[in-house]
RNA sequence: GGCCAGAUAGCUCAGUUGGUAGAGCAGAGGAUUGAAAAUCCUCGUGUCGGCGGUUCGAUUCCGUCUCUGGCCA
């Protein structure tokens, strides 16, 4: 019992090719869900295969919001994720059920749960005067100049690390005030009780296994064909976010003649791999996030169990998939 | 069979005018506030192919053997 008033949430997170978009689904069956994808590669149209996008069939079956929101032209982003989560989240709520979050994108969650402090948005003029900038007088130069504006900010960030050097003068060029000064505001508590699963396989060769069969099955599936239709709109350029995604930057070069047939595989399962890593460091912060093997067999009957105490009533007796113990 | 070039980290290679060696990639750990599937930081002992010889000391020089390329028969 708890006096905790909030609406419930679950988040499901777990490196790629857990098996998290099975899992969700499964759970769907045994609890009031609706699903919502966390997932910054996914919200692009027309990324579908290198991008693992549960298939039209799944999909229409178990409905996913915040998949094909974007077109690949437009850049996605964290804040805008979490107004649209939110927004998603509450719609669900009112209907008197419980969202599901499911998704790979640590920063995603992290940002829905604590919040952001309030800064402008990306602003293309300003980040393409930065670039240019950055490549003409080198970007330790404009970290130099960050130390003079925002001595905090420089001594977080690594004078290698542009992307962030450019966000900080960014930040500042917009509001006129140092960014380390507006990125210390109160956070708010979270409008949901959540309960967090981590679906983390024990073993990581199992799960680079998986991952060179998945990229093996993309290929076969025709990754590169996805490709070449992205390419030939003509809009399109290897330096959008949608474009840098793990697959799609190889094999845009592979395409580009930058890499024959096999280094672009290989590229791609080690951005695979080196992807699963990252998104491993960000679940071994969430503390409270209770911890399920993918490679136990159990898994799914352990995630049911946690929803059960979570939701705190037996499931729907009507929707009992017998594939599964009930224990 | 002869000649030549190689053999050094999981992979591709650099290097040591003789004092037991270091890059890239891979891999591991970490950071992560509007690009995050992004971006960045940290981590390098390996019979320097085997066996002999010269030397205070050999991965380095010499001999020999094995293997891999290439060329000539």
């Amino acid at each position: 019992m708890s006096c905790d008033q909030r609406p419930l949430a679950v988040f499901l997170m777990g490196p790629t090719a857990s098996g998290k978009t099975a899992l969700a689904c499964e759970l769907t069956r045994w609890f009031p869900l609706e699903l919502i994808s966390v997932d910054s590669a996914l919200v692009y149209r027309g990324l579908d295969i290198g991008s693992a996008k549960p298939d039209a069939a799944t999909l229409a079956q178990f409905p996913h919001r915040l998949i094909d929101i974007r077109d690949p032209s437009q850049p996605y982003s964290a804040a805008e994720f979490r107004h649209d989560a939110l927004r998603e989240m509450a719609t669900i709520t009112a209907g008197r059920r419980i969202p599901l979050l499911v998704g790979g994108t640590g920063l995603y969650f992290r940002s829905l749960q604590g919040g952001l402090s309030s800064l402008p948005d990306a602003d293309a003029s300003v980040r393409a005067q930065l670039a240019q900038e950055g490549r003409d007088c080198g970007w330790h130069a404009l970290h130099a100049r960050l130390e003079n504006l925002d001595p905090v900010a420089a001594a977080r960030i690594d004078a290698n690390d542009a992307q962030r050097i450019q966000r900080a003068l960014e930040v500042i060029a917009l509001t006129g005030k140092p960014l380390s000064q507006q990125q210390s505001g109160p956070t708010q508590r979270f409008g949901y009780r959540v309960l967090k699963l981590a679906l983390i396989p024990s073993d990581r060769s199992v799960l680079h296994a998986r991952i060179a069969q998945r990229l093996d099955a993309m290929l076969a599936e025709g990754i590169l064909d996805e490709v070449r239709k992205l390419r030939a709109r003509g809009d399109l350029h290897p330096d959008l976010p949608a474009l840098r995604a793990v697959g799609y930057r190889q094999a845009w070069q592979h395409l580009q003649g930058e890499l024959d047939a096999k280094e672009f595989r290989d590229r791609a399962l080690f951005a695979t791999r080196q992807l699963a890593k990252r998104q491993m460091t960000w679940l071994r912060s969430e503390l409270d996030a209770r911890v399920l093997d993918a490679l136990d067999p159990h898994h799914p009957a352990q995630a049911v169990a946690a929803l059960r105490l979570f939701v705190g009533h037996r499931p729907d007796p009507s929707r009992v998939n017998n594939s599964l113990p009930t224990g």
